[in-house]
DNA sequence: ACATGCAACTTGTATAATACAAGTATATAC
DNA sequence: GTATATACTTGTATTATACAAGTTGCATGT
């Protein structure tokens, strides 16, 4: 039972979501922040949602994506459908504005990551993306 | 030239970097919070530091790291002592308490973890922190 | 030796992302 | 038709960060 793995991932961890946390809110590095950016992906690829739904996906509170949501739409990235059977709900729906930044931003991105990663073999980036995925369904699965 | 797992990569990421911060910020997870946690860490293994120092190490801005100092000191973790040579600086020391709480601290999170990963193979652990380290080591030297 | 600038640290202020709580409007159940 | 639940918004607090200004001590050039 060597616990050695376990404490380096779990400083590497440490370190990461605090040098994440510094990147992602001081240094803009897309156009996009980082909730216009997952928001955007999530209704792209997953079709239009409500704010509770979306919540629920990202496991953040409502108040949360209502904020970033209206940001969102203030910018016209998104329109809001109102539901004909609810007079409460709406739907967000990406805008074609809203998914040409998207494509831009997650463009971008990638490259970063990808200069980042400029001197990891192709095996590496793979495995690490699985695990990457992995780790994220453990994290969702517990919370 | 497969563009995938940068894709993966990127977007499991800006998961990831979300579900930290909410995590490490509001969901209190040991006993110290993130930045005692790594501070304590940095000085029981590397030494007593000035706060400089700290901030260049952590590429944080000096003042995050004063105030973080300040509140590691109040909580009587660590204690200042003066640079005999420069009457500006002083160097951060670990406690007793503080090294002791460190390692409590510690403990619980590595058992955080391991839950966390507990049906991963010892490979997969293996594997994941030497590229987490290998990732924290490209985000140093670029930024 | 002293003025000027540099360095280490602190403190003030702003920003961003989050949470929790209270409020509004609508829907549903009985 | 009233009470309760739901979808969303808005108000407020907290936390971690950055940047800027201030203080005190150090180093150096003349």
């Amino acid at each position: 039972m060597d616990k050695r793995p376990l404490e380096t991932i779990e400083l590497e961890m440490a370190i990461l979501s605090r040098r994440l946390t510094s990147i992602s809110t001081y240094k803009k590095y897309g156009i996009l922040d980082h909730s216009a950016y997952l928001l955007l992906h999530q209704i792209a690829s997953n079709g239009s949602a409500g704010v509770k739904a979306l919540a629920d996906e990202f496991h953040l509170d409502i108040s949360t994506i209502s904020r970033q949501a209206s940001a969102l739409e203030q910018k016209g990235y998104v329109t809001r459908i109102p539901d004909p059977l609810d007079g409460r709900a709406y739907t967000l729906q990406i805008t074609e504005l809203g998914a040409d930044m998207l494509k831009k931003d997650t463009d971008i991105r990638q490259d970063k990551i990808g200069q980042l990663l400029e001197d990891w073999s192709e095996e590496e980036r793979e495995h690490f993306g699985q695990l990457l995925q992995k780790l994220n369904e453990a994290i969702f699965r517990v919370m």
